[in-house]
Order: C-alpha cells, then structure tokens, then sequence
DNA sequence: AGGCGGTGAGTAACCAGTTTCTAACACCGC
DNA sequence: GCGGTGTTAGAAACTGGTTACTCACCGCCT
C-alpha cells in the first residue's frame, strides 16, 4: 500500500549509547533558568520575575538591563515551574466522544478559535464513545488544566452529578444535566424536530420513517421522543447509527417502510441514504423526502442539497469559552442555554405523492 | 437566531464579593498533597513518593499503608510539580494550519488515538493558515510539551531549519523540508498525480483544467508542479482554493476553458465543482469529467462518486506517533517517509466525449 | 535635625513533587 | 563477636519559578 522510500531507522530496541547528554536529571538542554538571567544582570531573581511579568515597581533602567540579559541568553521561562508557583496551566481541555464527528469538530474549531485568541492552550482528549472512558478522561484532562469543555452525549447524569466538583469549572455542551450548576449549551431537539415535522407535514407527508442514532445518545432519545409526541404521524423508528455508511445501509429499510418522508438522525446518514435511495431508483424527492440534522458544510453539496436544521456549531464552541473563562473568574457563567435551530429548506423534501 | 432561554448571569464585571474560597495564593481547593499522605500514612515524603511511582524498595506491607491512606484521602499528586521535578509534560503537542480541513483533522484523530493510548495528553493549536503564527504557536505549544507534531505547509524552509532545535524533537506532517533532520511523513504528490493523469489520458483526455489550491501551499505547489511537467498535455490552470464553495465558484470557469477533464486540488473543490456543474446542466462524466485528490469520507457519496486518490490519512497520525515516540527515546525515528497515494476510479470520470 | 512615608530591590519561604545521599538495621560468614 | 553486605526508609537537596516580608534609602514636612 505505502512504500516508504528512504526511511531506515528502525526500532533499534535499546539504544544505550552514551551520547544522552549528560543522564544526570531533568535538563532540558542547557538552558539558562532564572538565576543565569540574574547572575548576568547582577540583580536578584526575584527582580527578574518582577521584570519578567511586567511589574511597574522596577527601575526603568535596572528592568532595561535585565530585559538585555534575557535576551541575549535566549531566556524563557519554564511552563512547569510557573505552572507550579501560580497553580495555574494557562491550557483549558476539551473532551469528547468522537473526533471524527463534525459536530464535536465544529466545537473543537470555535474552543481553539477562542482559546487560542486568550493566549490560552487547549488540550484535546476522545473517548471513543466510551461513557465510563469518557469520564476518566475528563478527570484527568481537567487535572491538566484549568477548565473543561466536556461534550458527553452518554455518560449517565447521576455519574456527571457526583463528579460535578472535581471536574469544575467545565461547562457541558450538547448535553443538560438536571440539578447540575455547572452551565450548559446544547440544542432545542424538540424544537428542532417540531420544525421539521411541520415542514414535512405541510407538504402532505403522514407516513415518516426515522433513521434513529446511536442508541444512549441523549441527542437521539430527545428527538425520537419529540418525534413520537407530534400528533397524527405514522412513524416507523430504523435503527441505523451516525455515519454515512449507516444511512447508506438503512436505504432498503426505508423503501420496506413505506414511508414517504425520511427523518435522519443527523446529516450524515441523511446523505447515506440519499446515496442509497438513488442506487435503488427511489427519486428524491419525488418519491421519498430526506431531512438531515446539523447542517454540516456538505449538506449544500448533495445531490439534492439536503434539507435539514442548522445549529450554530462553532458558536458553541465560542461560547464555551466564554463561559468558561466567566466560571474560571469566580463568575456566574450563567445556566442552560438552549439554541433554537433554524430549519433550512433546500432540494430534498417535496410534496407527498399521491 | 439563537433565544437564549434559561440564561442570565451575564458579565457581572468584577465581583469582588468575599466567597473565593479564602484569597491566599494558589490553592487548588483544598485538595492533599504528598504531605498529607505522609502524615496520614506515618512515613516520609519520599516513600509516598517511592509507592506512587510503583519502587520495588518499600516494604509491601508499608506500601499498602501508604496506598491505604492515598485512597482514603482521595489523593492525586500535583501534575504541575511532577512536571517540574521530572522534567517532562506527558503531553505532545500538534500544530496544524487549519482544524476545518479534513486532511489535519484526521491526521488529528490517528495521533490522538495513538497518544491516548499511550496515556499521553494531546495540546492542539491552529494558526489560521498564517505562517509566521504557526511558528510561533509551534514554539509556545513545544515548551509546553515534550514533543511536536508539526503540519506547516506554508511556513519557509529556512525558517523551519532555523528553529529545528528550537522545536526537536518533532515531526512534519505533509511536508519535506531538504537538510532537516527531522523525519517527515508526506504525501508522493507527483506520483498521485501522474496516476491521475494515466487514468484520464487512458480515457482519451487531454485538454484539462487544474483547480488550484491555496497559493503558497506546499501541495499545491508539487501537484502543480507534476501537471506541468506530464507530456502531451493541454493544461489551464484555474486559481480556486481549497473549501466546497471555492469549486463551486470555479464551475463557470471550467467550462468556459473547455477542458474536457478537471483535476481539483482536494475532494472539497472537487465536490463543489460537481455541484456547480450540475446547476449548469453539464454532464459528468458524460461532458467533463472529475477527479478529486484525498479521499474525505464524503468522497464516496457525491453525485457522481467522486474518482480521487487516498492517501493513508489517519495513518499519518499514528505514524507520527510512532515517530514521534522513538525521537522522545533518543532513538532515529527514521528520516523522510512518502506515503504512495491509491487511485480510487469511481463515477466521476469516463472516456473523453468525441 | 529628626521622624515619617513611600519606593525599589533583596531574602527567604513558598508551590509539590523526585531523587541522591545516608543512616539504621538485619543477616551472613569468619 | 565483629566486619561486610544488602535492604529500607528518612533527611535534605534538588526542579525553576513567584511573592510576602523586610530593609535601606530618599525626600518631605515639622
């Protein structure tokens, strides 16, 4: 498959040569610490971390001497003592289920964005849909920072709740935990679903099939639960999952259903089963409508463009950060913000036949 | 857009009330340190220590009094003083010019995945494809790290030799620089576009049109590069980008050059042509054909299935870590690898109309 | 002139671990 | 009974910063 060409250097298992350097301790190379910047000043160290962090009481030309020496000795100061002295990282974490879905990748997106813009470092962690990995992973991403972002779609409330101070100050997102202080973004799946049933159902559509995600999906149950609230609908529930492959897969059980409009869990397994519908002859929407969820980049590129919810996504993520950075300053942070999706009509939903 | 509901505390600006837990310097809560354990446990810091890191030199039974107490005062040791006593940070670091991009995202997903399985953290940054950021960042993120994985397909070689001891050990992702020990993990540009261009001159093509990715880009640069230099070729180079909307645009362009074949910089501009093109009413493969380069996951479920290359995307993470890895052991971790990319024919390419 | 307030810089005590060095003790052979 | 050896565990010296406290010095006011 891959032919790598001038690579070499392979495994040598135990390399004791003695070229390490030096073995004697932590030595990050040779370079200088506080008390070379102060042994070449001729100051105290004390007087290099005041110059260091901008404290006005130091004369201007003593600051101007040791801001010299600094430079020229290439100083920096070291990450692990500060983090040590302040008892603070200057890194916030976030954690999520699944990097490969662009719903965490858009929140990714907008943390970094807004991380990044606060000088903050951001640390990254994925549990691979594993609720009890998930939780682990949050404790000690939080241990290495000073805030988390927890997306955890799974992990049972009871488990978040006893956890909740540990893990503060986080905020948690796609997700609302009852009786839990920590604030929490996430969307309006009712809402949301109610939007889509209206559109569906002012077209003629009776008879819907839902492609259902996974199942423990706190996202999934509220909008199959909204799904099965609305009045006068015959639904049929497909288990299907959350990847194009899995709406590619459920194309067949759509057309057994009968149904003349498609729900899809998100966009992904709508665009799935948009693929799978054309490979059967089924025409969209002419036969059979396809609804998405997300609005996900490629939405508009499919064949029809999918209709489906928009949810601002990247806005979650900067918001995150905003919450968060209000929580790590002993403020409010404020509660539960639930965003209103937008429904976006594009070219796969049509009248019912007949 | 969004209604907010729930929410109210907002930006209460200083809140100089007295409930922060007691203003005396850093002070994690009131969470124990090894101090508390020694006492607890009636040793010494050094043997909570010596327990805690698993030495063979205590007494059994003292050691289980010494977890005992750990465990009853829910101990955890302070990241930050491990780090500063230990000198490393179990954390890598991955700089990438874009986290929207699919290609970093994945090499973003196989080095977390390899890192978290190696308990290692991940730290993240993007530099918004600025250069002179991403060096910047990569520094910063290296000193809080003891490793880098750097994707840099802008930043000037000279720069990258420059700094190369400044950021080592480190590894470049989708990038050759010439004379840097560094290894290096690219993609064999020239060879994926020469199987692009057999398999197009296969079917007849000659005259095609190239949608240029981002200028600047190294990529860009090679496949461009490769094109020019195929024989018998009636080239037009179209200056486009690298997103959907870009390729949408490009679809007038495309046809006005009359090439009977495009070549797209990545899968992105490529499906975005594809759309253009219909809204055209211009046939694929039928009138032009498409070829994309990268192989997204969404590749597959275009209309008509895009025709590209794969590269081994998420293997280039994992590589990265295993590189990575030997480089932090003082081991070689070899020198330049080019990954062969594959090429995938699906529907989006035929014979040459006439 | 003496007392006083304010300022700038140094001393030393932190932060919370790890590790070297050393002392105490048990066991062994002579 | 004594010296040699090996194992444990503690004392103390590190890791590299920050900062509370202290003190010397200066100008000002009475």
């Amino acid at each position: 498959m891959r032919a790598s060409a001038e690579d070499d250097g392979q495994d040598h298992a135990a390399p004791p040569s003695g070229g390490r350097t030096g073995r004697r301790g932590p030595r990050p190379a040779g370079s200088v610490t506080i008390s070379g910047v102060a042994a070449a000043a001729g100051v105290s160290r004390a007087t290099v971390s005041r110059v260091m962090n901008g404290s006005t009481s130091v004369h201007p030309e003593l600051a101007a001497r040791v801001r010299a020496a600094a430079e020229r000795l290439d100083y920096a100061p070291s990450v692990a003592a500060r983090r040590l002295a302040l008892g603070r990282t200057g890194t916030i974490a976030l954690v999520v289920p699944d990097l490969a879905n662009p719903l965490f990748q858009s929140v990714l997106r907008g943390l970094s964005q807004a991380a990044g813009k606060a000088g903050r470092q951001l640390l990254v962690a994925e549990s691979n849909e594993d609720p009890e990995e998930e939780v682990v992973l949050a404790i000690e991403a939080r241990r290495n920072s000073d805030g988390l972002v927890l997306a955890s779609p799974r992990a049972p409330d009871e488990r978040l709740r006893a956890l909740s101070d540990r893990l503060a100050p986080f905020v948690l997102v796609y997700r609302q935990v009852p009786g839990l202080e920590a604030p929490s973004l996430s969307i309006d799946n009712a809402a949301a679903i109610g939007e889509i049933v209206a559109h569906l159902t002012g077209s003629g559509h009776r008879r819907l099939a839902y492609l259902a995600g996974p199942p423990g999906s706190a996202g999934n149950a509220e909008r199959l639960a909204a799904l099965r609230a609305a009045p006068g609908l015959d639904l049929t529930v497909l288990p299907c999952g959350s990847m194009f492959d899995d709406g590619y897969a459920a194309a067949g059980a759509v057309v057994r259903s009968g149904a003349s409009a498609v729900v899809g869990f998100n966009d992904m397994v709508a665009s799935g089963v948009l693929t799978g519908l054309r490979e059967l002859e089924v025409e969209v929407p002419g036969d059979v409508s396809v609804t998405g969820f997300d609005d996900i980049p490629f939405a508009r590129y499919t064949t029809p463009p999918l209709t489906t919810v928009s949810i601002p996504k990247s806005e979650l993520g900067a918001q995150a950060w905003e919450r968060l950075w209000a929580l790590m300053n002993g403020e409010s942070g404020g509660y539960n913000v639930r965003f209103q999706p937008r429904l976006l009509v594009r070219g796969s939903t049509g009248p019912a036949r007949s």
